[in-house]
DNA sequence: CGCTTTTTTGCAAACGTTTGCAAGCCTGGG
DNA sequence: CCCAGGCTTGCAAACGTTTGCAAAAAAGCG
């Protein structure tokens, strides 16, 4: 030890540092670390070798000033205790990262959320776009993006303002595919647990279970929420089946419920999954095939979902679109254990 | 459609803007938004009336280059599958939010990543500190932090490098703790299963359980390697399982291998859980408590290791401290249905 | 009311880049 | 050998703030 020069001052080297010991102008530094501007092999090297020497790094903030670009995108999430969303985040951060960007983080809880209140505020960094996970925008503030021309995307959210982009899973077509399955399961009394109210999930979720039960001039047997949480879930399993009559199957608006609901008709309720009832879930989370559930669930695609935000987000950025895009992805019912499965049903 | 006029007047309202209006300087703007600034009653209503009006805010990166404080804190994080580290990074997030900070995510999985690339990357943007889940950081670099005065904390991970500082919980205390409560089980042959071999949280906690029997002249009876993977724990368990002279209880290096294994003994092997063997895990994971697992499991708490890497980190940003703080916070081991309890152990 | 002390204010420089422009340098063709 | 045309390069202005300094205004005081 001992001789370590703390990189003396150390503070930052800038370009100024580097050009000087190259022998050339700050412009030409900038143009060696700009890709596609005009320089001679001669200056590269020579700028490359004294950068290397003094550890030189453009100060990405002073160029996101001038240029108007700061490479970062964005991210207002309410939870992260839907495994879903970890996943989404994980591979969304990854992906941009490829596309050199990178992601700034909102967490706003639902319900305590003056949610556009939070987003003026992650807007005051220059962000280059805005992924809304799970979160609504206001038509006001989504006209200011526009105005600014800030590229957002609702992520598994989508909202009757057709300017905005969005990308979802056919929550609708995943709905009604439940339906058929139960349907041709055999079952006679339907019922649902639904999610929070206010999330359009839900409520695509809820409709396409009715109207895939409508087909065949059917309804909800029971209904009850939960709200997408462990604990409102079990209680809804309580109400659903401490109730005369109760179902004989039940589609659960998305996976962490339909493990409590699980858990409550076995452990509380003494029932058997699948045998005295079918229990169908949304999301196919990692847990969901865990043998200890082993969650017949429709599949949401984070993969998927994702690939199609990242695409959105760049092209809106990189202004080769302008109008909005809608995507909803179809995933497939996952069979596992916890539904009967219909005779011959297609594996 | 069609009359979109792209970005408008609108593109973005400047200090100067407000100070024109104001019939003020722009600087009396800049201090009216610093708080602690010297500016009268009168002036202060004047500008915030015509900020309010034009709808200005400061330019949070022009400010982070004249300051050089971004208000932005890297977050290089490994994986978000472990359910421990989402709901830490919601909490960290929401913790330095309230601080008025941000939080710049990095993804780097483990294996693939040169982690120095990847920092040095994050590094361009002036962040104010850097948190490192789970990663290690190399002493090269973490010279270079310090040289910068870029604060720097390890969660969830430790080093020998004494430089750093780090908030783990107390692993070595969690796994002697374990070890004593199988022993007053009456187990005889305790088993471990191990995590990815480079993680410092592994080693903590199989030299816990190792001193832990010890103690009582006892040993590991049977070791295999889980890699914190589902899959892995899996062929972890066939592999102790499938042997001559099968544990009777095993330690797991975290929750989510936990469920692997009980589920692998359960399902895979016939065998009970905790009547034919005891399962202990790590972490207490919100899936722990769910009545299919009923995981025993030694508590680590986010909320509290949060709490103290807010608190270094704050604390090494405004300079309140410069040596570097090292903090092991110990946990309960939660008692639920996995693993017998000893007569007469204290709830 | 005049003088001193304190507070408020504007000017201008600075932060570290990028970029339009014009000058300088080559290269090569006639 | 000269000149046109194309590459390279440096200069200086710009991006939107903050901040030291000194001038101006207000306040305090006898």
């Amino acid at each position: 030890m001992g001789r370590r020069e703390p990189t003396g001052p150390a503070s930052r080297v800038t370009a100024a540092d580097v050009a000087r010991r190259a022998g050339v102008s700050a412009s030409a530094v900038s143009r060696v670390f700009t890709p596609g501007a005009s320089v001679s092999k001669g200056t590269s090297d020579k700028v490359r070798k004294a950068a290397e020497a003094l550890g030189y790094r453009p100060n990405i903030l002073a160029r996101a000033m001038i240029t108007g670009k700061s490479r970062i995108i964005g991210l207002v999430v309410a939870h992260l205790d839907n495994q879903f969303y970890p996943e989404a985040l994980e591979r969304l951060s990854t992906a941009l990262q490829a596309h050199g960007y990178h992601i700034l983080v909102f967490m706003t809880a639902q319900a305590e959320a003056p949610v556009d209140e939070v987003l003026r505020g992650i807007m005051d960094y220059q962000i280059d776009g805005l992924v809304l996970a799970s979160v609504s925008i206001s038509s006001d503030l989504a006209e200011r993006c526009r105005a600014l021309g800030l590229p957002v995307v609702l992520f598994n959210r989508s909202q009757d303002d057709a300017r905005v982009s969005a990308v979802t899973s056919d929550n609708v077509s995943g709905g009604r595919r439940v339906a058929e399955f139960l349907i041709a399961g055999g079952h006679r009394r339907i019922a649902y647990i639904a999610g929070w109210e206010g999330a359009s999930t839900q409520r695509d979720r809820e409709l396409g279970l009715t109207v895939g039960l409508m087909a065949h001039n059917r309804e909800i047997h029971a209904r009850a929420v939960g709200g997408f949480t462990t604990e409102g879930a079990a209680a809804a399993t309580h109400a659903l089946f401490g109730a005369d009559n109760p179902p004989d199957a039940v589609f659960v608006a998305n996976d962490i419920m339909a493990f409590a609901v699980i858990d409550t008709l076995r452990f509380a309720l003494g029932l058997s999954v699948p045998d005295d009832v079918s229990v169908v879930g949304y999301d196919d989370v990692p847990a969901a095939a865990w043998p200890a559930y082993a969650l017949t669930t429709v599949r949401q695609s984070a993969e998927a979902m994702v690939a199609e935000t990242v695409t959105t987000l760049i092209e809106e950025i990189e202004a080769t679109r302008s109008a909005p895009r809608r995507v909803a992805i179809d995933g497939p019912l996952i069979l596992r254990g916890s539904a009967r499965i219909p005779e011959g049903w297609p594996q």
